[in-house]
DNA sequence: TTTGACTCTGTGGTGCACCCTACCCTTTAA
DNA sequence: TTAAAGGGTAGGGTGCACCACAGAGTCAAA
């Protein structure tokens, strides 16, 4: 388990994303001290953490990425990158004809 | 010579649109008329109108569309968007690979 | 036990790229 | 001539994705 500032470093996610992140319950820590609320995570959310950079990368919104969040199968992972990969190669192709 | 608003419906950007461009001297009415203040654009306007669309679509911000427009030639304007072509198609070349 | 590093929760601020509203003046068609 | 439509400015608001800071509590090593 690790405590928010580890986390940070290892995710390369600042400390007020990861806040921000759970907020926007796209990554809950999977276990809060209830006595001084502090945050844990764990080697999960590191897998977590990676797949929305990896999303953030793709120019997903934090909603689009609820939605993938959302179901635990990631059913729509592939869709939505499908979705995206699709609209970035459009404005690549775009551009190229000219 | 066309006013703000038939200028807006021609191109789609919004009057809003149109007076922020000015206001970042991005797109600046060619003729302004000194007594009502009224914005005047013609067909030049309306090709750099086009050309900014394409641009924005091409997720291209304020600061670097200036680069663009500031200078006549469009020097800059191919560097850019050979820029703007290769980082969009690193994310999809990235994405393909999984 | 102390001290310094860490955490928490508000709350407010930032930058981008606009949008909206109020209020006033000007143009234009009837 | 008058009334609607359309122009102007100024200033505030929006949504996104965070960042920063204050003030208070907590942890961990010496």
């Amino acid at each position: 388990m690790y405590k928010i500032s580890e986390f940070s470093e290892l995710t390369g996610l600042s400390k007020e994303t990861l806040r921000y992140y759970e907020q926007e319950k796209l990554l809950e820590p999977p276990y809060v001290d209830l006595s001084n609320h502090y945050r844990y995570y764990d080697d999960g959310s590191f897998f977590l953490a990676a797949l929305l950079q990896e999303l953030r990368n793709f120019e997903c919104t934090i909603q689009e990425m609820k939605v993938v969040m959302g179901n635990e199968s990631f059913k729509d992972l592939e869709n939505l990158l499908e979705l995206k990969k699709k609209r970035l190669e459009e404005v690549v192709q775009k551009n190229s004809k000219k």
